[in-house]
DNA sequence: TGACTATATCGCTTAGTAGTTATAAGTGCA
DNA sequence: TGCACTTATAACTACTAAGCGATATAGTCA
């Protein structure tokens, strides 16, 4: 398959989103329902501007969607497919978990033979 | 769903390796066959040096794999999960774009009228 | 309108990373 | 042993991004 340039730009932008512990904490914490920027701050235990700043990289990529409410703003999830990515992900660095526990038991043993 | 601090760390360092676009390509271009060094770093069309770094992203997040031939060293996908979660970015991004294009379009009969 | 609350942004510091060139290290071969 | 080839690393520059405190903006209510 060739890509084009844009869409490989595009795609890698989208990874970036999601490449950051304090981001994954706030999709994390969304996943039941959607909250506001002061409770996501709160939760992520992270002061709010920073939480603002990273809202902003999520949403830039379409992943988190805003909505105004009274006085404060909801966010939530524009882009549920991110669930899916993080289970795939999830599960690839619990094989490779496993597989550095199976070495370091293997070590174990050989060392001790 | 509760995640430790330490798993979604790990999950963020895999994300961040695909978070590039040079990363990007050079996983492309290993859909169908292992390459040499060397060969990555012509179709990448960038530095040898260069794509020896980024090999060494992409080996430490455990998704590419080195084997020893001669004086070669060879690389393959140790984790094919990628092309997966690639594929799922790809129709978020296409999705993205198409709404994009539709806003595009109504603005412009907007205007017309 | 003015005070209050919630969110976004600015300026700054610090840390990380992509890229470069030059060099080292490993392997196979004459 | 020395040469050619392939890959990895070091040292450096430039850029990007995360974090903080302070401030600006915007909506709500009295």
């Amino acid at each position: 398959m060739v890509l084009p340039d844009k869409a490989i730009d595009r795609v890698a932008l989208y990874f970036r989103a999601l490449s950051d512990p304090m981001r994954l904490r706030i999709l994390n914490s969304l996943r039941d329902s959607e909250r506001s920027v002061g409770e996501l701050a709160e939760i992520a235990e992270c002061s709010q501007a920073n939480v603002s700043k990273h809202l902003r990289v999520l949403s830039d990529a379409g992943i988190v969607s805003r909505t105004a409410r009274g006085t404060t703003i909801l966010i939530g999830i524009a882009d549920p497919t991110i669930y899916d990515l993080c289970t795939l992900v999830c599960d690839s660095v619990a094989r490779d978990l496993e597989k550095d526990f199976a070495l370091h038991k293997a070590l174990k043993n050989a060392k001790r033979a």
